[in-house]
DNA sequence: AAGGGCGATGCAAGCGCTTACATACCCCCG
DNA sequence: CGGGGGTATGTAAGCGCTTGCATCGCCCTT
């Protein structure tokens, strides 16, 4: 039973300021369309009652929401946080409100997500890479709804997106790594299936391997879950099978942070011991100590570049525009050159 | 200009089904109110528009929209992260939906998402500390809307609070500091206007000083904004003034680790050099080397609580209650005893 | 002084749903 | 074989807003 005395509607302020709901309404929503005088009566009356409008009924008299939605795989690191920051402020500037929504990177709570802000009116939508569910992608296309990817460009997809070559970004890190001289590579990554981001940057290293002819196919890789703990446990498992490992190229920046936290229980000194790399360059890669050296993502501009292309779509003055943009490596130190140790017990 | 083919609406379906709009009402909402093989037709015809209800005309209609407000002071460091995490999951459970938005510390952007929450149709309200403008209590009074406070516990205040002891919980921590010897102590703290935790905390450190006889007025005390650059910058200027110091309690983990990369910078070691205490224990402060000694909170039991209190709120069934939670001092690597150090340049 | 024009306001028709109430139908019992 | 009762479905009245169109004054012009 919900309780509490009902809101005040437009009627109880009109009533109140004697005048028609009408133009309470257009007080509220085009203030120079009603003469100074009457506005002030129908404010205050407004201000008395603590009236606030029914965004729903708006919505559908309006037949505008002025939102946009958008849904991040996760919210618990901080991987999305600064580039929706950024979208969000573009976007406020522009008049839209964004609601956000997380799937924990399950496409089954992804397409549930992207319903339940399309029933709330969401006139676009911001989403995270390109894989998903047909039949996600079909309900978005029957409703011609103005779709945006971001954190992965590629062309001549179902959807526009703003975003950076994935592949290409972690190829110049895995070359960085191996021009120092590591041979005795190893790959952890996040799950790969329904994450093309994840799916290129492996395929960068394989492509950095490749065309120094070196053999991709014996590549260590271990795929885990999200998280630092899931990192250092990878690392742990990793060093059991290829104890000679002399570089761990991460993912990511939380699972990379993981495994200096495993280096260090297990006693190797990073770089010297052992070389970590990471993508995305959030803050994280900054605070850990030694400073991870790391791809970095260009969040904020990726933030508002998406805004700006998505608005656009919106209010239909512009095309779909994919827009490719730069990351590039950040050295700091956890990457250097390749040096024998002492073996380790595990 | 909104383009895009406009949503099928339940008539749309009605008609496809050759039913009523109330017969496919019921199957979405009550569908064992409707016979197996109707059910099926609408459901089919669900699947083939790529059907989804109105939210707004379905809250409007229904006066009810199972959904749960929160405003957080912030989205960019993971202080709120885990406990919202919790919060969602067990309103999910529950059948309610939670909105998340955020203040950026200011009042006045507080007042404005509460407003726009309510718009929503939130049925309840979750926020952060007790310290707010009297026009937004006023405002949430009228409604007689169920709020409850979080990461903050008092009695008889206007809201019904899940929370802990701010105060004497860094009581605790700053009695330990004492009691390694230290007497050379400096607060950071995030600034304490509009703050209650903030200022509860540094009345933590005051209370341990006096209970042992100290004088409390001598505290140093810098007030700083968030973010871990700012922390930084206050251990800087804090040892400009004081380079006597030996122990920093600062009032949040994000500040304790701008203290830690100051700390790196001018070459002190930590705890030898400096001790350095934060707050929160958030996953930032397990991560960051030394290990952070700092105030654990039970950021998931705080959350979980106060969904179920806050549910009970709405339903009606509960009286609105405030439950206390317990934090506790988690000890890692940044707190010793004091030794002297070499003066320092800055 | 009458007519025209324009700015301010009111009227009322929906927007897409839910749900109380009415209706139709079927089955069972006496 | 008729009536009662129960179940499946339909009808239609709003929910709280916006907005096109009608209305009403008032002032300016001729």
């Amino acid at each position: 039973m919900t309780q509490g005395r009902s809101a005040p509607r437009l009627e109880d302020v009109a009533q109140r300021a004697g005048v028609s709901t009408a133009t309470v309404s257009r007080c509220l929503n085009a203030p120079d369309k009603v003469i100074e005088s009457t506005r002030e009566k129908v404010m205050q009356a407004v201000r008395d009652l603590g009236y606030s409008p029914n965004f729903g009924a708006r919505a559908m008299a309006a037949r505008r929401t002025y939102t946009i939605g958008a849904v991040i795989p996760t919210m618990e690191n901080a991987i999305f946080a600064q580039g929706l920051q950024a979208f969000q402020e573009h976007l406020r500037e522009n008049g839209f409100q964004l609601l956000v929504a997380s799937s924990s990177y399950n496409p089954q709570v992804e397409d549930q997500q992207i319903r339940a802000l399309v029933a709330r009116g969401a006139e676009g939508l911001l989403l995270i890479g390109h894989d998903r569910p047909a039949a996600t992608e079909r309900f978005l296309r029957q409703r011609g709804l103005p779709v945006l990817v971001a954190w992965s460009y590629a062309e001549n997809m179902v959807f526009p997106s703003v975003g950076f070559d994935n592949r290409a970004a972690m190829q110049e890190m895995a070359e960085k790594v191996l021009s120092l001289g590591h041979r005795r590579i190893a790959v952890i990554s996040a799950s790969i299936d329904g994450n093309d981001r994840a799916r290129a940057r492996l395929e960068g290293v394989r492509s950095a391997l490749t065309a120094r002819g070196l053999d991709a196919s014996g590549l260590a890789i271990v795929q885990t879950t999200y998280g630092i703990e899931a990192g250092a446990e990878a690392l742990q498992s990793l060093l059991k099978d290829r104890p000679e490992t002399t570089a761990v190229i991460c993912g990511n920046d939380v699972l990379a942070v993981g495994v200096l936290r495993a280096a260090r229980r297990l006693g190797l000194s990073v770089p010297q011991e052992l070389s970590v790399t990471g993508f995305d360059d959030i803050e994280l890669a900054s605070v850990v100590t030694p400073g991870l050296t790391t791809v970095h993502v260009p969040h904020r501009k990726m933030g508002e570049t998406a805004a700006a292309a998505l608005i656009g779509m919106i209010e239909g003055d512009s095309a779909p525009v994919s827009v490719q943009l730069q990351p590039g490596v950040t050295e700091r130190d956890t990457l250097g050159m390749p040096r024998a140790r002492a073996a380790l017990s595990l």
